[in-house]
DNA sequence: AGCGTTCCCGATAACGTTCACGTAAACGCT
DNA sequence: AGCGTTTACGTGAACGTTATCGGGAACGCT
């Protein structure tokens, strides 16, 4: 049956050879003009150009990436999207490869991390992406399952937010740090017992914010105060909160591994009329711009993650275009920053609690 | 220059050829294997799959999306993913296109939404999305503007959170509906002076909400109160519920336009020492988690934004798969839900400014 | 034995581009 | 006039798959 009528609209595409009998050139000085290249007369290139727009012709980029063997499509493997690191991340990602020209496969896997993402991978790579980003979280040994499996002639990959490899470039957030900006901050506003609102441990960056937190207080020469593990959610940290002043009721700074489970402890502060930061100072960690809006306002730890997608899309380019897609390793980390707002304001005040 | 050395670990990829020549067999044999197709013998099939086990070999995408002229990708164009509906939306998207074997080719645009979006457009063409996802927010009439510059010839495309078109299929939620609720709720808790946080009145959304308030109050007999315009922020929600204050003090209930906005009215209304609910009974609209945390935890009108995204998805597959990708138009609707909490709780009480 | 089926499998031509050539004309220079 | 150089274009042959067609072997049946 043939499917050749002329006057339906969609049928078969209309491609590059249509385009050169329409204007009576050939296919290679169409596909020159397409692509911008010199040796075109300017007459054939204004023609070829109306005849174009004329039809509303589209080079398809599927046959292009097949015979130039480049996709220039990047892979992004994600989990949790709606959460908020992850969609701001995400926001950088999509900025930095939007400039540089490239599109964006996206992958969103199970944000629990127990799915194999094996699958994923030799997805992107049926898919000839140029590069991956590795954009799940970094908890248990699942990354290092995920490196070791990694199929031979797999394009660059760059983990993001995951613990350092000896063989894969990584990017990712000072965490150690950032926990330590956060608790000697406490310890400098005369603090004395500061507790931690851990993220779930069996993550590498939970693991780290509490390492950092110990730093500090060791570092001071405090004794850490109680610890107690959360999931990231508001409702854990309610609860976190309440099991440590179970605890030690003593309690007169806490550090929290992200800011929505501040925002639980500072509600539970509310019911039970713990003054923040009059009897307890908090800190938080992520930065979320609604933080300003709480009551009190949240002192916490800015990290910058639209920058960091930024970077991991940067470091992939290079890789791909500069060193012919060979993975090299490198191992980037960026610094967060403290935003003192209310909840552990910037000048030392009197713990009530203390001496 | 040939380039055929056979130890050199990535140079060229290994193709369907390559396998055929280690099993001995032709091309379209070994393509059947990879195809699941019956018509293999099982000691055939047996050998090449372990070939293709052996080196790895995944069938490139390109290629087959070429000759079948199928790219079982969707296009999403999306705006502001950084925020909580756009990046739940998204989820919902992801989700319910990898289960039905989809690639999704992403794009994020200006989310001022002043850039122009028809080269977004044109790029998913080029690459053959076989549809097209429009979840970019609309205001003013650059969705409009979008529907008539369609170009020829482009996929079926649905529009997500847009108003309805004659021309297009759309699926959103009731805003209008959801903004009855909230206020209908507030009436019932006997509030007679209930003003409204709007956002940007340039969104369709924002303007859809406004609208509920005003119908809810007219059916109950009430003049609507003081009405302020806010940009989804906290921050404006704060300077917003400041103004409508200044406007009347006799305020006892709002309706916010979303729950980040409600954030930053909670967040004066502390500072003021006004009581929530008891002075000014508050509702939002979004359905955050954090919102049960908030102080008070905050009534709010939770959006199916999940649910909406998958039915995109379904809504697109079944153009694609069922019709030919034939474009069609359907008006679909989904309903959003009161959860009520204490910052507006379900029991009527007096409130203490009224009579 | 003859004949129709079914089961496997292969050869060839697409799909829509770009690449590496080739070439004819026009131009500049001694 | 002769010769190199540039300019503008065209001709095949890829790229890595799948679709279409076809055919031989093995089997069953009369």
């Amino acid at each position: 049956m043939v499917h050749q009528s002329s006057n339906e609209p969609v049928p078969g595409r209309v491609t590059i050879r249509e385009i050169a009998r329409m204007c009576g050139v050939s296919v290679q000085t169409v596909s020159r003009v397409i692509n911008r290249r010199p040796d075109v007369s300017p007459g054939t290139r204004a023609a070829v150009e109306a005849a174009i727009a004329e039809v509303g012709f589209q080079p398809s980029a599927v046959a292009r990436s097949l015979v130039q063997r480049r996709s220039r499509t990047l892979g992004v493997v994600a989990a949790g999207l709606k959460y908020f690191g992850v969609s701001q991340t995400l926001n950088g990602v999509t900025e930095a490869s939007e400039s540089a020209g490239y599109a964006l496969l996206l992958k969103e896997v199970d944000e629990t991390g127990n799915a194999d993402v094996l699958p994923v991978i030799d997805f992107l790579i049926a898919h000839r992406v140029e590069g991956i980003l590795f954009a799940a979280p970094d908890f248990g040994t699942n990354l290092a399952a995920v490196q070791a499996a990694l199929p031979p002639g797999a394009p660059p990959i760059v983990f993001l937010k995951s613990e350092p490899s000896p063989d894969f470039t990584t990017i990712l957030i000072d965490n150690r740090a950032g926990a330590r900006l956060a608790t000697e901050h406490l310890v400098g506003l005369g603090r004395r017992r500061i507790a931690h609102l851990a993220g779930p441990l069996g993550w590498h960056e939970a693991r780290d914010r509490r390492d950092g937190w110990r730093d500090a207080l060791c570092d001071a020469g405090l004794e850490p105060g109680p610890l107690a593990e959360g999931n990231w959610s508001s409702a854990s940290g309610a609860t976190g909160f309440a099991a440590m002043l179970a605890e030690d009721p003593a309690i007169d700074g806490v550090f929290a591994g992200n800011d929505q489970m501040a925002l639980g402890l500072l509600h539970v502060a509310h019911e039970r009329g713990i003054a923040i930061p009059g009897d307890v100072a908090v800190v938080g960690f992520d930065g979320l711009d609604e933080g300003e809006y709480f009551s009190p306002a949240l002192t916490t730890v800015r990290q910058p993650l639209r920058e960091l997608g930024q970077m991991a899309v940067a470091e992939l380019l290079e890789t791909i275009e500069d060193h012919g897609g060979r993975q090299r390793v490198h191992a980037l980390t960026l610094a967060p920053e403290l935003i003192v707002r209310a909840s552990a304001p910037a000048l030392p005040q009197p713990a009530s609690k203390v001496s």
